[in-house]
Order: structure tokens, then sequence, then C-alpha cells
DNA sequence: CAAAATCCTGACCAAGTAGTCATCATTTTT
DNA sequence: AAAAATGATGACTACTTGGTCAGGATTTTG
């Protein structure tokens, strides 16, 4: 019986979820300095002692969340080779974002504020895994580039561009429910995959897979 | 001597100046609620009290400073008309945008941060102002498709990924130069610039003006 | 069931905050 | 130069905040 007593304390684990979704939920609407940890107590339905019970301080839980939020970002796109289709990969890389802006946009708008920051509590991870990430993809799409795949971008503004649209989507939602005078629906979403789908695999000299093309009428 | 009294108070009028410019600093790397007033105050090399007595609350300063920063939104991407070419008119507003980005970094940080936390200051600027300039542009582009002068995108998605990709590279600054290994210079907006108008112009069926062409080597 | 570990919380505190106010200094106007 | 307007600031206050601590409750383990 070794499971049951290593059971991690199932009243804690369940807490430190609900405490941590609770965060996710204050620190996305108002960032860390704008977030007390009373306003998390009341969010998770707890007096703010217990907060601090399990996590020994404000900042300690935002780290936290903030490494459960980079565990969000593991994408299919990470196992991706150069004898992969471009077109393909590209493609169900872009949507995974959208889906992930639209599913997830609270951890998006903390990752963008943490790095509007100056990304003080990422800069570690930035330099490490993530360059190392990048320096990986950047090789498979030049890979496909000299194959003749695809045509000569630059891969590295390329991502950055990725990124730049499908994480706007949740970032700047506020904007975007603005001026369209209503928020973005699931379909709308994936109006708006096709279109950024089309656009950069147009740019790269790409044919849109089919299931990226336009559907009805 | 009208003009003598109404010299706006130069003393005056030079003060709120370097407040504004020291708020925006201070805003744009902490954030409304994580910037004290103290902050800006020492960073303008004035008493706290004196920044009180030009702007009457913290939150008076910050409405004045983002009102600055909507002000230098405009752009000659405004006075487009359906006669124009829009290859050349596309590729200038990105251009332009770039050059906000690299030249007004803070100004755009601030801009994000105002909208990640829901715009609180912004919806009345939003549902007016922005509204409409934005249905000016759409019918604009679309009026271009119509023409047959470029292929049949969505006018408001092209412009969330523009407006995306170029303020991405002063928002997310942090991530790139670490990703990077160096920050971006003249040279590397001016590369990006040009990744950005060829992949947004061939994405939209347009030729790339040759000014933004590759030019060296 | 006893002991040990984990969980829970009210009372409290030191530090930092935005903003007020009374007073003084300087500049502008008459 | 007198009066008026504008600029400047130290001292103070009311309030919020993150975090401690001592002690109690509940659950798990032997």
């Amino acid at each position: 019986m070794v499971s049951k007593s290593k059971m991690e304390g199932s009243i804690g684990a369940k807490n430190k979820r609900n405490i941590l979704s609770a965060a996710e939920k204050a620190f996305a609407t108002h960032g860390f300095k704008g977030t007390s940890v009373q306003q998390i107590a009341d969010e998770a339905g707890l007096p703010k002692t217990n907060i601090l019970y399990y996590f020994k301080s404000k900042q300690g839980l935002y780290v936290a969340l903030l490494q459960d939020i980079m565990a969000l970002w593991n994408s299919r796109f990470d196992m991706v080779t150069s004898k992969d289709d471009p077109a393909i990969s590209l493609a169900d890389y872009i949507a995974e974002k959208m889906t992930m802006s639209r599913t997830h946009p609270l951890a998006s708008k903390i990752f963008a504020m943490e790095v509007l920051n100056g990304a003080p509590y990422l800069t570690k991870f930035f330099r490490n895994e993530h360059v190392a990430w990048m320096n990986g993809r950047v090789a498979i799409i030049e890979s496909w580039i000299t194959q003749g795949k695809m045509q000569a971008v630059d891969p590295s503004y390329l991502l950055f561009h990725i990124w730049a649209c499908t994480q706007h989507y949740a970032d700047f939602s506020a904007q975007i429910s603005s001026l369209r005078g209503k928020t973005m629906k699931r379909a709308d979403f994936d109006d708006a995959t096709r279109e950024l789908v089309r656009l950069v695999l147009t740019g790269c000299g790409l044919a849109v897979p089919q299931k990226y093309l336009e559907t009805a009428e």
C-alpha cells in the first residue's frame, strides 16, 4: 500500500488547485501588484491565512502559477521534424495556439503581463529551455527551406509573428470585443484561425491544407 | 498681448511634460498599481507633493498619460482612400507601426497593459472613435477587394494581425531579446519590417513594393 | 486509540500607500 | 511695488497590504 500514504494529502492537493485557479483569475485581471492575497482568498472561498499556509508567500504562489502556465505551452510542434510537411505542421501549430487563446485566455494574459514587465521570473527559462526550443525549431524551418519545401523566410520572425497573432486574441480580447461589438465565439475563432493560416502559409509560399479552407456556402 | 498671459505658465507646462515622461517609464515597467507616486517623483526629480500639485491624483496622471498615448496612434493610414494602392498603403502602415514600436515602446506597453486589464479607461474611446475608425478602414479594404486590387480577406482580422505583429516587438521585447541573445537594433527592426510586409502582402495577393524588398548583398 | 502529521484561522503588526493641508516662495499682473 | 496668481513642499493621516504567530481542529498513521 504505497499509494495510500503518498496520496499527496488529497485535501491539500485539492486546495492548492482551487487556490491556483482563483489566483489565475485575480492575477490575470489585476496583475501581480494589483492583486491582494485577500482577493485571491475571497475568490477561492478561503480565509487569507489559508492561502499563506499552502503557498509561503504571494510571490511563491505567483511563481507556482507561472510554472503551471509555462507547462501549458507544450505543443505538438515541439516534436516536428524536417521530414514533416511544413504546411500541415505550421497550420496545425497556428490552430493549436489559437485554441489555447480561446480555452486558456487567463494564462495567456498572465504570461503577457510578465513579459511586459520585463519577465523577471522567466529570464532563466527564456535563456535555457526556451532558447533551446527556438534553435531546434529554427533549424527545422531552415531545413524545410533548403529542401525547397517552402519559401525563404526568416524562421525567427516567422515564429514571432505566429505568436503575436495567436496570443493577440487572448491578450487584447477587450479591444477586439469592443470593436466587434460582441465577444469572440468558437465560430469566430475558427474564422480567425482560417484567416491567419491562409495569411501565414500563403506568405511562406505554401498551399493551404484542405481542412483549413473555407468550408461552407 | 493675449499670448503672453496665456503662455500656459511655461514652468507648469515643462514640469507636466517632465512628470508625464517619468510616469510613462514607471507605469510601463510596473503597471498602474505597481507604481507609487513616490517612484514617479524620484524619476522626475521632484518631491511627491509636486506631482500631486500638477495632477490631482495618481489616477488623473494615468488618464492624462493614456490620452497622450492614444494621440500617438494617429497614422497616415487614417487618410487612405479606396483610390489608393493597397500594397503601398498597407506596407507603409505596417512600417509606420513598426517604427512606433521601436521609438515608443513604453507607450505601447502601457496601452497593452490597459487592454490586458480589460481596458477600463478606454472602453469609451473604443466604442466611439475607434469603432468609427475601424469601420472606415474596413470599408476601404473591402472596396479594394471588390475592385479586384487585392485578394478577398477579412479586413478586421487583417488589421488585428497587423496590430498584433507590430506591437509584439514593443510589448514582448523582453522575450525577443532573450531569445535572440541581444536587443533589437534599428537594422533588426528593418529586417522584421521587411519580413512582415512580405508576409502580409503576399498573404493578400499583393506584390511587395520595391522599397520593402531586400536591398543588400 | 494514541501519537504524529497535516490542516486551519483569528488576532496582530510593521511597512508602504495615496492624498490633504497649512505654509512659504516665486512669478506674473496691475 | 503691491497684489494676485501660480508654484513648491514638509508634516501628517487614514488606510491597505503581506506576512507572522500561537493555538486549535482534523486527519492519517502505527
